[in-house]
DNA sequence: ATGTCATAAGATTTATGA
């Protein structure tokens, strides 16, 4: 089963290449992040067109969720974090396919740090991490995906000492990660590729995917049930070489059937 | 500080987020 993560950057502005992606890249789960769409305005239509059927959680203006699937039905658990009634932005959904638990999110970016939006990733963050044990205690295969919003290490972007002071990259963000890692998880792309220099994202300024200027921010979370299975991950970095082409590339793995 | 895109309100631009 290849699954895959994309942050759009507006599912409806992305459209053709989103069509084109899907079509080339042949991914049989798609979690999409960064909808800019409210729940009327998914393109539902299109993507069944492409053959997958779809669940989403849109929002007014920013932030929206979406797993596709074409290899079987996809069974919602839930469509937000839980933890935080009040919390109403839609960043996080989580359903079953063929067997797998997978779990779509869109952590918040938390610029500027410090301030208020830093502490609300900090927050969600803890309360990530609160789900993501809970989720392994029950000892299934699980895959947690999307845009993390946080550079794990040094080697994870072109230029560290420029981001130290940045949300993406602050001790507090890659420590939360970290945590994450000691409770069980791996890094699927670093377990395949521990040294290899992968980015996920390039900025839209300054022709930052000219410089190859780029960030590893979009992970993928494997629960140890899954790991043995883990074949392949990779990012389909030309995508981001397209027309009207969102600010991150795809990212996948290959798990064996 | 800058740069680029996208969205929304309501305007022929501005603000906000990333």
């Amino acid at each position: 089963m290849k699954i895959a993560t994309y942050n759009v950057n507006s599912v409806n502005a992305r459209l053709p290449v989103l069509l084109r992606w899907l079509q080339e890249s042949a991914p049989d789960v798609v979690c999409l992040q960064e909808l800019k769409a409210i729940q009327e305005n998914f393109p539902e239509e299109a993507i069944r067109n492409a053959g997958y059927t779809a669940i989403w959680h849109g929002q007014k203006s920013w932030n929206g969720v979406a797993i596709l699937s074409r290899v079987g039905n996809i069974t919602e658990r839930c469509r937000v974090l839980p933890g935080d009634p009040e919390d109403l932005h839609s960043r996080y959904i989580e359903a079953v396919v063929n067997g797998v638990i997978i779990g779509c999110l869109y952590l918040p970016n938390g610029n500027p740090a410090p301030g208020p939006k830093f502490d609300y990733k900090l927050s969600w963050l803890k309360r990530f991490a609160i789900h993501a044990k809970a989720l392994l205690t029950e000892e299934l295969p699980v895959v947690l995906t999307g845009d993390f919003n946080i550079i794990p290490t040094g080697k994870d972007v072109y230029k560290p000492e420029r981001w130290v002071d940045d949300a993406l990259f602050r001790p507090e963000s890659r420590a939360a990660f970290q945590e994450l890692i000691a409770q069980g998880w791996t890094d699927a792309i670093r377990q395949l590729h521990p040294e290899e220099t992968i980015y996920t994202y390039w900025d839209f300024f300054r022709n930052a995917f000219g410089r190859d200027a780029g960030l590893r921010i979009d992970h993928f979370l494997l629960s140890p049930q899954l790991v043995p299975q883990l074949q392949k991950a990779a990012v389909d970095k030309q995508v981001r070489g397209w027309e009207k082409t969102s600010d991150h590339a795809p990212v996948w793995i290959e798990l064996k059937d």
